[in-house]
DNA sequence: CTACAGTATTTGGTAGGCCATAATACGATT
DNA sequence: AATCGTATTATGGCCTACCAAATACTGTAG
């Protein structure tokens, strides 16, 4: 066994995925970037004509993704894409907040160079994203710094929980960054983060963390509470 | 809809479980009380005929099963029970930690009475499914003193993650609480986290409930490489 | 205009088949 | 005898087709 893991060195990187992974990518995709809406029905038939398989993979795809609480099941009529209420919003930030804090401890309490320097990478690119009003880019390099974070102190379970729960407010964080001020106030909390590691200063890390991440919920707060009366 | 949601409290609480769902808690249950042990092969047509369903529910169930993380799924060969490596398992104990840490600080935070005595049941509870060695209801009943944590402060999302890691890691459990002295131990860490919510200590619930995670953690770590070799 | 019966829609589940790949066994060739 | 190629088997991935039950819709009769 330890001998095939050193093999992984040169084993062919072969990119067969399968069909049920490219069809889980597509309607994951579609959710996250509001092609269906919360609320949508997920009628499995018309999935099959859409994305061109047949219904075993589509069940699959739906079976994956309501376990990964992005589609929810009526029972006997079926899956719709999942709201998101407030409350579990909130309760996901705090979430993030813990770990993340934890994370930036930790990456504080390594004090190695090398993780200062490729959250500051990460951190110039979401500066840049932000001066070219690339959004996208933004999420993306936003999420490739806590990726940094969390995979340069080993942490990858604590990264795949945070992932698997980020996908689901992924709507509200794009609403986030769009807000006044975020392009300043963001990057300026998330140094303060990599500061603190620098410092190797454990406790302000998580701070620092924490902090970003709750003023992230309290602009997802204000934003799902000024749109649930419109609806 | 919020009439709807009114009615949910006299709607008739329906078994009508899915053929789906009551497979794939039979499989995880197989899974985590060791018939299929790790790195099993779960070949998909004798599950079928063990199971007496159809090919496509043991598929859909095979699949929640792996985003949970209890099953693998090796390209062209299938899926296999997950191995747990201890690494793995650390980090499923340090996120416990730092998500069961939090809980203690929300209750403590709270002060309500209700929380202590629900927690001190539990706790009984656990003291004499020690005293009977009765270890299935020590984990049961350990489960529903985190559980009542978690809840308590309506936190159902973090309770949600916590079970997810908790089922990967469910063998270790029941290997750290039949170590020695752990059934003294372990209930005396636990009511210090209840003491602490009792003053009002934030703070010390917290670090209670991370010690008492990191204990469990340290001994899940010692019989985790007691018994690697022997493999 | 309302109640009711019939109809369409859609999920939950089954059966069975086809193809591709990997592993294994088996035989042939050197 | 060792090696190389080939047939067989096991299995996953994927598909079509079908049925039953629940739900939503619709048109008609009273």
């Amino acid at each position: 066994m330890s001998g095939a893991l050193k093999d992984a060195a040169i084993r062919v990187e072969r990119p067969a995925k399968t069909l049920r992974e490219l069809a889980l990518d597509k309607v994951r995709e579609a959710i996250v970037n509001g092609y269906f809406r919360p609320g949508d029905r997920l009628v499995e038939r018309d999935l099959c004509a859409q994305l061109g398989v047949s219904r075993t993979v589509v069940r699959e795809v739906l079976r994956h993704l309501e376990s990964e609480g992005l589609v929810a099941n009526l029972p006997n009529k079926g899956p719709i894409v999942a709201q998101l209420d407030i409350e579990e919003a909130k309760q996901i930030y705090e979430i993030r907040g813990a770990l993340e804090g934890m994370a930036a401890r930790l990456c504080a309490e390594r004090g190695s160079p090398e993780i200062v320097a490729a959250l500051e990478e990460s951190l110039t690119a979401i500066r840049n994203s932000y001066r070219d009003s690339d959004m996208a880019g933004v999420l993306a390099n936003t999420s490739s710094f806590y990726q940094t974070l969390f995979t340069m102190v080993d942490r990858h379970v604590a990264w795949g929980v945070v992932n698997l729960l980020t996908v689901r407010i992924n709507h509200l964080r794009s609403m986030t960054i769009k807000t006044e001020r975020r392009g300043i106030e963001g990057p300026l909390q998330m140094s303060k983060i990599v500061d603190a590691i620098r410092r190797g200063d454990g406790e302000g890390a998580q701070r620092a963390a924490m902090d970003h991440v709750a003023a992230a919920s309290a602009i997802a707060e204000a934003v799902l509470s000024a749109q649930k009366p419109a609806e």
